[in-house]
DNA sequence: ATCAATTATGATATCGGTGTCAAAAAGTAA
DNA sequence: TTACTTTTTGACACCGATATCATAATTGAT
């Protein structure tokens, strides 16, 4: 590992003070006309590579923003990171990006590692955090949330409705003359879970239709659980004309399940996922599914995060979910 | 924003010295208990948060590895990403992803940001970067390529045969009797399309086939490209039995096109991919495809460069693209 | 209780940039 | 040319943590 060129060699090597050549290199001034071939020219036979940790800690602050998902791995959060990626594009920011899977020596976890590093702003997206830790946080630097609302913090919160969002789902499903929805539902766990499941109940209970416990399956956001519950269902001889699945990936498992047991879709059994993943319009047939703005909110999260650095107020817009009818849906036979 | 706590307040808030309340805060030194409990106390009290750059700076250098992907949201990288993340999770190292579609200001891209933040070591995954330049910094920084082999350091290179293993997809086709085989390329301009496209072209040469240019379509490695060449086919009237879409999203968007065209796979038309994403098992049939260790790639990069920074060789193993028969594809009708 | 061995602590220089401020140089007007 | 403004430059302290090394405290053995 060779020694680091520091700008003091360029300095030197450009003949010029220290002050001079960190001043060209790093833009905030011009120079005269030969200094600056001089300095730079320096930069360039010494191989020069700023130390941004130097930089950073001499000014305080870092240009970036602080990303924290939950899973980098996780589609949806793909699309969020999309956008936000987007969103920075032509800022001076960058995105540091953080998974909840790092646990980094003792208690210094992913969020920590953020802060250590002096982000200007974070945007957090959907994870367990103690709102009390992202209230103070957001005190001290702009701070969004995506995907979930945080009672301190509601202000800061880009989200949608999940509740209203699987009701609409539901209903939808119920106009069509489903009488015997399947609902794959989320761990029990994870926060949209519940509401999601509420938004099934109250559609069923609106239209005096009971919610049969045999229906409700047990999923866990994964293409098997989906997979498996369906199998589960057709196994048992539960009858049923619909599946709701709390989200695409299992909707992809609930499909793959359908079609070994013989079941046409939508013909015999219609089936309608949650997030619409960019491969859900490319389901055989392509998936009904209720729409999460991920990358838009991404987006939206970037630039408002940025404006509030630039000392402007930001304001959440407000975001909904959509129900997309493709072709996995029909009448109930 | 508030001033921030340094080590000095907390020194002070303890009554020991700076160099005291360090030690014990980033865990160097246990401490006498005393002193201990009361720099953490201190620190607890003060809401302490570590300065990263300060860290960094000060040790020379930081506990991150650079990873450097063309495209955060391509779903080839996000297994790859999995890899690393899996493969850095129980090291004191924490991944810094660069995406190249940033372009922070001037010159200074994302490859400039990770080697000014004093990576570690850096994984670089098939980007077109200039080799001379990668051959520099490999001698400077461990440094491991994933996907590509170039030139001057073979032997820090993470890659599949893609020629081989296009030829080998091809050849599987035409031993079921397959002869009209349409083949979906990717964009000219990425690096691996010629290779596969090679294979391709072997595998029918080597069976006393003619290649027929109307069977070769362009794609540009997106679900929709890959419909588009189907119907494309279909309306031309062009005969086929078989498609080999050089990479799984286009042989998604390939079968609904076929789906829409009212060709059965397998019973009418064979479909085979690349790539084996995650979904790829759950298509309607399950895809045939040709499996790339992008996982197992990734954690074996982050593993060799953490072996590479504690002093020891590393030499990568071999990586093999592998046929993943599911029911897809079957006998040529 | 004494002396050696061990461990903890404090003073201070240092990492590599940046901001400040005063001095120097260049440009402008008379 | 002189006087005055504007721009560029250099000296130097500073950001916040760490490493070093000398000193102090503690422990253990005798």
């Amino acid at each position: 590992m060779a020694k680091q060129v520091t700008i003091y060699e360029i300095a030197k090597e450009a003949g010029v003070s220290p002050s001079t050549a960190a001043r060209i290199l790093s833009g905030r001034s011009q120079g005269r006309a030969k200094t600056r071939a001089a300095v730079l020219a320096a930069a360039k036979r010494l191989n020069y590579q700023l130390n941004l940790a130097a930089q950073n800690l001499s000014r305080g602050k870092s240009m970036s923003i602080g990303v924290l998902v939950p899973d980098i791995a996780d589609p949806f959060f793909v699309e969020i990171l999309r956008g936000i990626e987007k969103g920075l594009h032509d800022s001076a920011y960058f995105p540091l990006i953080g998974s909840m899977h790092w646990r980094l020596g003792e208690a210094r976890n992913a969020l920590d590692l953020l802060l250590g590093h002096r982000v200007g702003g974070l945007i957090v997206a959907t994870t367990h955090l103690p709102s009390e830790r992202l209230y103070r946080i957001a005190q001290e630097i702009p701070l969004l949330l995506i995907g979930e609302v945080v009672e301190p913090i509601q202000n800061r919160c880009l989200a949608i409705d999940n509740e209203e969002a699987a009701y609409q789902a539901t209903r939808y499903l119920i106009d069509l003359g489903h009488r015997r929805i399947a609902y794959i539902s989320g761990p029990p766990l994870h926060w949209h879970t519940a509401p999601r499941l509420d938004g099934y109940r109250r559609a069923l209970e609106e239209a005096g239709l009971e919610l049969q416990p045999e229906l409700v399956l047990a999923g866990n956001y994964e293409e098997s659980s989906g997979y498996h519950a369906v199998k589960e269902l057709v196994r048992k001889g539960i009858p049923f004309s619909a599946v709701f699945a709390s989200n695409d990936a299992m909707a992809y498992g609930a499909r793959l399940a359908l079609f070994e047991s013989g079941l046409a879709v939508p013909e015999q059994v219609s089936l309608v996922g949650f997030d619409d993943l960019p491969w859900s319009s490319y389901l055989i047939p392509p998936l009904t599914t209720v729409r999460q703005p991920g990358y838009e909110m991404g987006l939206s999260a970037a630039r408002g995060v940025l404006q509030m650095l630039s000392g402007q107020p930001f304001q959440p817009p407000r975001f909904y979910g959509e129900l997309v009818v493709r072709n996995s849906s029909g009448q109930a036979p």
